[in-house]
DNA sequence: ATGATTTTGGGAACGATTATCAGTAGGCGT
DNA sequence: ACGCCTACTGATAATCGTTCCCAAAATCAT
């Protein structure tokens, strides 16, 4: 039951790390197999869920239904501000919603509360493309 | 282009207000069926997208990608808090929540920022159920 | 009733994810 | 260095939720 270290785990960590933003478990396998080695799609999805469960990595789930993943230092839970079009992430601490989270939770008699705060929005240079777009139309 | 008025469709918008909480168009289906006419599986989900795009339904992502859906009379925006176990669902009104989040998007240049923020933990009744089974173990 | 058009519903199609399982390859003991 | 044990890989099938397609049925104004 001991861990094993592969090369294919490594690489996905390192192609996680260079990602910008977040990024579909999809987009990376297609990503990694363009670079050079037949990487199986299965083996791209245990990694990243072995990095997440690690918490070496933070997942969320887009409007859409596609789990996202990054790579992620900051240990501590936190949230994020992503941008719709080009992915740009933020991370944010919010110990304020946190707080709140909790404190609500428990008002009404909830216990083991769990909270999904993310933000999707435009970032600047998305918000300023589209003006563009919207002129030449 | 008119909208035509269908005994599915008013089904289905029953069938909502009867739940107590967020269910997902498959149980709703599945519910429908049992109870007496061979409603279509992709009629149910057509109906469900069409009242939340009028706003008539609430719906979100649970955590396991699944889109949940729940009758819903309060217009304004407002976030809940679920049970994961029997999914009763409580409505919070959250304004500070509202402005923290906007006020945090256009603090990063973010602009049309839309927000999730739902809170799933186990309710009083809930808790308390699992607490007997961890006793019986 | 009639006709124009929207809806329906069954099944195929789809996209994301997970399971399967034979083959591969880490890593420890020697 | 060698070999064994076992975790890991990867191609493919399977699963699950959801959407698409299209012929048949139903709605509504006339």
């Amino acid at each position: 039951m001991v861990e094993r270290n592969t090369w294919q785990r490594e690489r996905v960590r390192e192609a996680l790390g260079d990602s910008p933003g977040f990024v579909s478990a999809q987009a990376l396998h297609a990503h990694l197999r363009e670079e050079n080695t037949g990487i199986g799609l299965a083996t791209v999805y245990r990694a990243l869920a072995g990095l997440a469960a690690k918490g070496e990595a933070d997942s969320l789930q887009s409007p859409e239904g596609e789990n996202l993943y990054r790579a992620c230092e900051s240990q501590g839970h936190h949230h994020h501000l992503i941008c719709r079009s080009c992915g740009l992430t933020v991370e944010i601490a919010a110990s304020d919603v946190e707080t709140w989270a909790h404190a609500t939770a428990s008002q009404h008699g909830f216990t083991q509360a769990e909270h999904i705060v993310d933000i999707f929005g435009l970032c600047a240079a998305c918000t300023a493309a589209q003006a563009n777009e919207r002129a030449v139309d």
